[in-house]
DNA sequence: GATGAATGAGCATTCATTCAT
DNA sequence: AATGAATGAATGCTCATTCAT
């Protein structure tokens, strides 16, 4: 009815219960995982530790999460609904479509600096890993399948789509994870051409 | 003073001698391991398996190597080499300005293709480790000043070029690794895309 | 008064009340253990699995045995009970000695077919475990008594008892696991032999 | 040339050198592991301590075997290999078929007296791994194939031989694990009935 | 009596790296 | 320059057991 549905609605108390309800931890897991991840890196961070920073033993991770990747995955797919919830709330709010893309693209860069090295590792893992390949492909199959419902039946647009949200992404990143800074890029100006594209780009015109 | 200057001038006989010159044995410590990281990815990768598939004993990798990194920084090196000195030969061909485009498009692409694990897992190192971080940033710091020098001194482009440089890589990516497949787009109209985007761009028209 | 005293007397309902008679649940818990175990030998049986698959929660097994080994002997009683009453049973019904030695011996190869893996484990977990091999010793000791009585009070037969139970249970064991066929020996011939030695042992003549 | 040739040539020196011959390396480790896994049972010791206990660390077992059921195994083939060598030799000695009996049996016993716990632990594995059962199972075709042989060519005997072995080993196993004293069997007895089995099996009579 | 989430010590295995030869 | 046996810290994962509910 709000918003805030897509938040989790159980607010997780700081000091847990000895014994929880499993989604709570599994909670508590995907969050200390998603922290860990994207400091050091999904090859850096050990079962082990993410379980006792989300302030359990060794052997819990393990009752909710069959390996690594899992989790690794779990917290993919949450950075994935959290984006697409936003973006969805940012594309049907009033305004004009510059107003849109502004937000659109604010969110974006928001999303890639909260989630820069998770990214790279899910790239990385993506390669070489057959089951991560196929939870990203399906979840990148839905987001462009989203965007083309967005800019109407026009099937010779996918690749303009997908061009845009790879230019946006690619961009985003950069920013994110100062390799624009590095190459002297100044971020202003990046953001506003990003804007340009994306308020250019039909998806994001109102619907006809 | 051509292309093949940048090949490695000496060839490296299969039956290589017990010992042999330095740069010798480097170079087929990069070889193999650029195979290597190319198949598995940098973490799935050890370094007494690179030695051994070069033909050496572990212990000869760290003769020529400080470590893991080193090698793949080594790995990445070579990469860009090959990648500039081809693109940089395309841009100086004769031709129309959409002529070069496709080339350079082309050229990209396979190299992305040929290279798309390693890239993935060079995303992720730099991510995360310092030393990687700067190697890279450095590399890439020196492609968007050769840009630069093409497009004649407007500093404004930078951001334009970057975002180019950005799109078209990003895009070659999910060409070389199976992602614009899995999303349905054409291959072909993709690159016809990039082509016109390439063409578009001052920094390959005829310098003034 | 009749073999099926032996029998648990209480049928197992399949759909247990949420808080049974502590027997029931006990008995369950050696029905589902007696099975993992011989499907998958001592070591790679679980508490938390065997309670799981005669439908229990994980903790309620340790409210009926202190540990793994306690339930594994108590599998094992319930063997020996068995077979105990099931060849006392034969040794009584009227018949020709080898009539009797063929139905103890058939008997006994059966009781080994069911318990092959088990057995193999609780010989392992004997050599090496104080308390089981008290346990296993008892049994075997009143085992054997059984024989002596069955022959009358001539001590010097004790070793020929002995020597022929461990023939017997040997050549069981190597019908029951395979490893009779798997070196080319003809089962029925090995029977042939067994019922042989029994009938030829005063154990199994009858009582004086 | 003489039986000495069954016994390793190379005297394995206490203080190890730093860089040693694989096959000593090896051969240091299975002796641990042959002391380790008689003291404990396969399960109960770990691959580390192994190696430790050898005077290796942990990393050192894994470069000559590939997993704790390898060198299980390579126990295992010593053991039947050092068996069969002093069995063998047993055989051709001059002497008359009691004396040849005496002798085998004595071996046997002094070889399950050595190898009690390894023999619990093969036969519990065997029962549960395929890759054990498959070697337990080539050794011991191995063994009944050479007591054939002793025996001339009648196939009629393979049943008879086979349940020899059986009687054999259980009874040694018995009285090497202290199954036999806790039962109250007296070991000079066991043993003379063991002889005289043995006597009077063709397998020991001299080959016509 | 039963639950089931949580525990935490333990274990098999890996791999970047060293160094005596 | 090359070897390759050896290292040992690290890590993913298991499982018997506990205890608050």
């Amino acid at each position: 009815m709000n918003a805030a549905s897509t938040e989790p609605a159980r607010e997780l108390r700081r000091v847990r219960p000895r014994r929880g309800a499993p989604e709570d931890t599994r909670a508590r897991l995907v969050a200390a995982a998603a922290d860990a991840f994207n400091r050091h890196g999904f090859h850096n961070v050990d079962s082990n530790r993410i379980a006792k920073e989300a302030g359990y033993a060794a052997g819990t991770f393990y009752k909710h999460f069959p390996d690594k990747r899992a989790i690794f995955l779990a917290v993919y797919d949450e950075w994935v609904a959290r984006e697409w919830a936003e973006v969805g709330q940012a594309l049907v709010e009033p305004g004009t479509a510059r107003a849109r893309a502004e937000r659109i693209v604010d969110l974006v860069l928001a999303h890639h600096r909260r989630w820069s090295t998770v990214r790279a590792s899910l790239r990385a893992l993506v390669a070489v890993d057959e089951v991560a390949r196929e939870a990203y492909r399906g979840s990148r199959r839905r987001q462009l399948a989203a965007m083309a419902r967005l800019g109407g039946p026009d099937p010779r647009r996918r690749e303009a789509d997908a061009l845009l949200l790879f230019t946006v992404e690619r961009a985003a990143d950069a920013l994110a994870d100062g390799e624009a800074r590095a190459l002297g890029l100044r971020p202003a100006e990046v953001r506003a051409r990003l804007v340009e594209m994306v308020a250019a780009h039909r998806a994001t015109a109102p619907r006809a």
